[in-house]
DNA sequence: TTCTCTATCTATAAATT
DNA sequence: TAATTTATAGATAGAGA
């Protein structure tokens, strides 16, 4: 007989905590049914428990799956924006550095002191390319919603 | 006063139909935050209503994508990667540029000085491979589960 | 729209089996 | 341990402000 309103689990053995848990999660996955259902939206729940590593997907690891990756093409949508132009950016500044190259490497084969073409052409096709791969990043904070003007493109 | 059970929002005109969802909503994200807090989970839920492109995020974006985070990672599934290497990429190839720059500058300061030892090995060093990692990899369908052994690595 | 009210429905704590 | 029961807490439909 529910005398106490909710149960804090956090003051309970693993047991009873595990079964509290237990119970909140049916009721939060029966309730996104109904929402899911009833008002026909997509949805999907990830849950980590304390300590474990193994999370709990709703309504099913598959069915999670196609909405997270909806969702995170939705985020790498908006981000390809950004990404796109700060991409351009450094394009262009590339561009511009091999500009400056050229430039610069016109002056050298003005100097008479070094004809050697070998040289010019070791110089022509110096670097590019780099391995690479880190993988910094970030989880953006940007928020899910737009920045500007409509809300939905519905 | 409650006298249906559960109304079928399907069933109204669309203002209804949201206001229905947007209380359905937030008691589940309260359930959520319920469950959250008093069980000391860590939980996201991502919603598309429909007909929109536009995802809601609980608890937030950011800490969904906290959460999404650690969840594909555990399915090995990372997606976003490819992009930040790309940026990654270009802008190394800014920095390679640049130090052509000072190098070739540098030549032009001392015009005479191409016996240089020092100059000659500068050259010889300056790019090397090239090797951009491709993206392999691809959202496997797998399970949450474990396949094989333990339940949980706690 | 967004809030309030409240009767009724649903969820849940605690006991029982 | 897992189901069932039961009383109370919480959620919600519908109406009104």
């Amino acid at each position: 007989m529910a005398t106490k309103r909710l149960r804090d689990s956090r003051n309970y053995s693993e047991n009873v905590r595990n079964s509290i848990l237990d119970r909140r999660e049916i009721s939060l996955f029966k309730k996104a049914e109904e929402l899911s259902i009833l008002c026909d939206v997509e949805a999907a729940i990830i849950i980590f428990r304390p300590g474990k590593i193994q999370p709990i997907a709703w309504k099913s690891a598959s069915l999670a799956q196609d909405v997270l990756t909806r969702y995170l093409s939705f985020l790498e949508f908006k981000r390809l924006d950004k990404l796109v132009t700060h991409e351009d950016y450094l394009q262009k500044l590339v561009d511009k550095k091999e500009e400056q190259i050229t430039k610069l490497q016109k002056m050298n084969e003005m100097e008479e002191s070094f004809n050697d073409p070998w040289f010019i052409q070791s110089i022509a096709t110096l670097g590019d390319g780099s391995g690479i791969e880190s993988t910094p990043k970030e989880g953006n904070g940007v928020n899910v919603e737009y920045d500007g003007h409509s809300k939905d493109l519905d």
